[in-house]
RNA sequence: GCGCUCGUAGCUCAAUGGAUAGAGCAUCGGCCUUCUAAGCCGAGGGUUCCGAGUUCGAGUCUCGGCGGGCGUACCA
């Protein structure tokens, strides 16, 4: 059951009565309860249309909705014109019995029409281990393909491995002089090779595993070998943090059938490339950039555009009708010339949404984490993981809008004191589980007393769990995951105030079960909203 | 210089163009003999950076400033 959808239906068919225009109608959860369960301001928008005054519209439009008392207890008009509805008892029923009844599927819907959608995650290159940003990323893509396939988007995962190009080479030249000084010999990281320790043991490895072959081969392919290497760790590392990219592109897959050639010539047969000092331009300045960018270099070898952009015509010819890249605020130049390369390659204006995850400050104490001497990074996605857990890692990821900057303290994560707020909603869930294991026997929920629980805090935590499906649709909708954390700390919050003031297990039989039930609807909606946030629901804190 | 982006309580952050701008932390004061105190209750704390504009209504949209971050490669 959909409370908001029961009363968006009764409301399109009073508008229908009325004879007035069918448009949107959103319901707002009003921002105090005393208010009611449900708000909408159609009536405000229609002022203008009609010409009319907005509290007269409102009326009308109450009178209009047809109910027996049975779904809507009253319709208040308050403010400028809103109409302010409370749901009845019987409502609140029917949603337990069906939250019980439909379990994890509560708030699934088809919104989404089996679209084929795309999300392009964290894409890290293969020369190095990854940081702070891909775990931000990381936790996000994974979190907004979960709400995608739960409100019906056919949605997969995607990190795209720049295994070719230079990068792989001084990879490669890095590694073997390395290897070389672990031979004794002197040898010199090439100008924008790698430094980092991890070389070294890349060294000891291509000397163990290949002998000294890897010395012989050219650095293009102790490169591969490397970046094969590193590629791996960035999946293993990606697992332990619950995130499972349904594939792993590489870019040379590209170079294989010839896609960035064939996508040259289609960008010149529609007029956008031509030839400047021996090198390949693509007219971008047409769609908004700021200059043309060389797609052939002046010695014929294709930049990271060209590919890219076979890559993502790619992603069309597989049947993805939209797609999504998440991207850091050093690629944001980036993201603006795919799109124009879209456009210039004639796909619609909506193919592509870039999505710029800002930059993470991360701190220990407050005070901020000077540079890790061993990899050249900040601290490694690994270590942060290892140091305070995927769980709190994710929470603290998906407490945030991706637009705003974010401050991560590695303390404050690990904390478990009242001054943390990262464990609140597992807290909550294992509450729960405390109340079932005491409850034993008598812990079969029944929905026979339903209409023993009258107390505020019971009612206030079934308005709440009213909110799931609304705030899913939206957070998936709207790419926006930290709705669905804010969600649940207000229902987390709900739940304690109601632990605080009724007590589950009691001599009255009737209310305890009843309870039991409202205790059960809770822990569907935790479970399940902290899966779509990646996260675990322990039983034991 | 140009482009993108952010600016909300002391701090970290929320808030579909809607009602009295909300949480956590910090500060101050209460609650453990009871299903987990990683919890609950209460108090104080705001010119939403500044200035115009659009709108019935602006933290949110537009323009102009100011401040921080990031870009501005024949690297990826």
């Amino acid at each position: 059951m959909n409370v908001s959808k029961v009363l968006t239906d009764l409301l399109h068919q009073a508008l229908d009565d009325l004879k007035y225009p069918d448009t949107e109608i959103t319901l707002e959860s009003p921002p105090d309860p005393k208010m009611g369960d449900r708000s909408c301001t159609i009536a405000l928008a229609l002022a203008k249309q009609l010409k009319r005054a907005p509290r007269q519209i409102a009326e009308e439009i109450r009178d209009a909705i047809k109910t027996d008392g049975s779904i809507i207890e009253r319709i208040e008009i308050a403010g400028a014109g809103y109409l302010n509805f409370f749901c009845s008892e019987e409502v609140w029923l029917q949603l337990l019995q069906s939250i019980l009844s439909t379990g994890p599927d509560y708030g699934s819907s088809d919104t989404g029409k089996n679209e084929k959608r795309l999300f392009e995650f964290v894409s890290a290159n293969p020369t190095g281990p990854m940081n702070i940003v891909s775990a931000r990323a990381a936790a996000l893509g994974d979190s907004m393909v979960r709400l995608q396939k739960k409100v019906g988007f056919s949605a997969d995962s995607e990190f795209y491995v720049n295994d070719s190009g230079k990068q792989i080479r001084l990879l490669g030249e890095s590694v073997q002089a390395r290897a070389r000084e672990l031979q004794g010999e002197t040898a010199e990281i090439p100008d924008g090779g790698y430094h980092g320790a991890y070389i070294k043991d890349l060294a000891k490895r291509a000397l163990d595993e290949s002998a000294a072959n890897c010395l012989e081969v050219s650095a293009e392919l102790t490169g591969r070998w490397a970046a094969d290497k590193l590629r791996e760790g960035q999946e293993a590392t990606l697992e332990e943090y619950g995130v499972k990219f349904d594939r792993w592109f590489r870019e040379s897959e590209l170079y294989t059938d010839n896609s960035h050639q064939k996508t040259l010539e289609r960008l010149k047969a529609n007029g956008h490339i031509y030839e400047k000092d021996g090198a390949l331009f693509f007219r971008t300045t047409e769609f908004g950039d700021d200059e043309d960018r060389v797609v052939i270099t002046s010695d014929g070898r294709p930049t990271y555009f060209l590919p890219d952009i076979a890559y993502h015509l790619n992603k069309a010819e597989r049947g993805y009708v939209r797609v999504f890249d998440l991207l850091g605020p050093d690629h944001h130049g980036h993201g603006k010339r795919m799109q124009a390369a879209m456009k210039a390659a004639g796909m619609p204006d909506d193919f592509l949404e870039i999505i710029i995850v800002q930059q993470v400050n991360l701190l220990r104490g407050g005070e901020p984490v000077k540079m890790s001497k061993r990899t050249g990074e900040m601290v490694t996605m690994k270590e942060l993981l290892d140091e305070v857990g995927a769980d709190a890692a994710r929470q603290i990821f998906l407490s945030r809008k991706w637009s705003s900057h974010l401050d991560f303290d590695i303390e404050s994560a690990k904390d478990r004191s009242e001054k943390s707020p990262v464990f609140y909603v597992q807290y909550a869930h294992a509450r729960i589980c405390s109340i079932f294991r005491k409850a034993g026997d008598r812990g079969d929920a029944s929905l026979n007393d339903l209409e023993k629980l009258k107390a505020a805090e019971e009612r206030n935590l079934m308005r709440s769990l009213s909110l799931f499906p609304d705030v899913v649709e939206s957070a998936a909708l709207y790419l926006a995951p930290h709705r669905l954390n804010t969600y649940l700390g207000d229902l987390a919050t709900a739940f304690h105030h109601f632990y605080h003031e009724c007590r589950v297990i009691s001599e009255d039989e009737g209310l305890t079960r009843a309870r039991l039930a409202l205790c059960r609807a809770v822990q569907i909606a935790l479970i399940e909203g902290l899966r779509l946030m990646g996260m675990t629901a322990p039983e034991r804190m």
